[in-house]
RNA sequence: GGUUCCUUGGCCGAGUGGUUAGGCACCGGUCUGCAAAACCGUUUACAGCAGUUCGAUUCUGCUAGGAACCU
């Protein structure tokens, strides 16, 4: 049976690392969860798996999109179920890893089907947001889906826009679109986190983002700073040294800000993988691998 | 030694005789199409002591710490 494992776990945390070896070790193929890695010209503040790991093993979805490429969760479903499909005509085992957690639901849990939205209908909202303000989509979906209005935060425009922009473009409430549901899926999915105190996680970042600056992100930085607006470099680390090229950081600022940022971004991580009672955790004291074929092992056993 | 001024929560920073700004950080949370995004919530005060007052962080006095000027 098709068996899929999943490595997830925050940022920093050894998932590229245990990924490889597992994948070495089942001789398969790795899948990126990672909605950042996926752009190519962002490999250092991204933190992009080694080439000596890509030459250990083959990893997909990594650096294959241009920055200006529109990208979500739902098109990853579709690519990394591509993906995964291709590796499973090979082996019975495929790897997801990656801390884009909302990608890695997407693959294990689906999910809704929805129109695309055009650009034309995009910018037209956009428009009307900025002009009338977030009250003016408000009072739209008060007509066209009083039902998600109820149930949803009036403060995050972001939700608020992108329904009412599915509610015009599909010609029914949004609400009435959403499932709620999982989709059914014809592989098996062994989900594994890696755990470690917090503390130490931190210190692991701190020393991750002194790395990326070591290794040129400034000048990284400053090769794609004409693309700034692009919701691709809305990330941490660049938005950072954005602020600093504008002179609103110094430069400590800016570094410490960004180690801030992404310490706050694994905190998001963390509650996401506290809420799933479907992960098994791997302690960070002890060997790794070890732990995970022996999680994989047992599953492969009591599910046949 | 004298005169004047200052002392607010982890940090910055307003203000008031009673309803205890705000920002940042921390912590907690939301989440099915931009998710390393977007959004929400909570906590920690008024240097210490005494007095005035129905009531003091706000007024008075003393103590401590600090600043400026004078001798």
């Amino acid at each position: 049976m098709k068996t899929l494992i999943v490595i997830t776990g925050p940022t920093a945390s050894g998932k590229s690392a245990l990924a490889v070896e597992l994948a070495e070790y089942y001789g398969t193929e790795i899948v990126s969860a990672d909605s950042r890695q996926i752009y190519q010209g962002i490999p250092i503040g991204t933190a992009v798996p080694s080439a000596d790991e890509r030459r250990r093993v083959p990893h997909h979805l990594v650096e294959i999109l241009p920055l200006d490429s529109y990208y979500s969760a739902a098109l990853f479903e579709q690519d990394a179920l591509s993906a995964l499909d291709s590796i499973w005509k090979k082996r019975d085992i495929a790897i997801l890893c990656g801390g884009s957690m909302m990608y890695i639901d997407a693959v294990t849990r689906g999910i809704d089907d929805l129109p695309t939205i055009p650009d034309s209908l995009r910018s037209e909202i956009k428009a009307l947001y900025e002009t009338e303000g977030l009250q003016a989509i408000i009072d739209r979906l008060k007509d066209l889906d009083p039902d998600y209005l109820a149930t949803t935060d009036l403060s995050n425009q972001r939700r608020l826009i992108h329904a009412l922009e599915i509610c015009i473009q599909a010609g029914v409430p949004y609400s009435s679109l959403r499932t709620g549901k999982a989709k059914e899926r014809e592989f098996r999915i062994i989900k594994m986190a890696i755990s470690m105190p917090r503390e130490r996680l931190f210190d692991r970042i701190n020393r991750r983002v002194d790395r990326m600056v070591e290794q040129g992100l400034e000048e990284e930085v400053e090769s794609v700073a004409h693309l700034r607006h692009l919701n691709s470099l809305n990330t941490v680390g660049y938005k950072e040294l954005f602020a600093m090229r504008d002179g609103i950081l110094s430069r400590g600022e800016a570094i410490a800000r960004i180690a801030k940022n992404t310490r706050v971004y694994a905190k998001k991580q963390l509650l996401w993988l506290s809420k799933d009672p479907a992960i098994h955790f791997l302690d960070a004291d002890r060997p790794l691998l070890g732990q995970a074929i022996t999680i994989i092992e047992q599953s492969l056993k009591n599910q046949d």
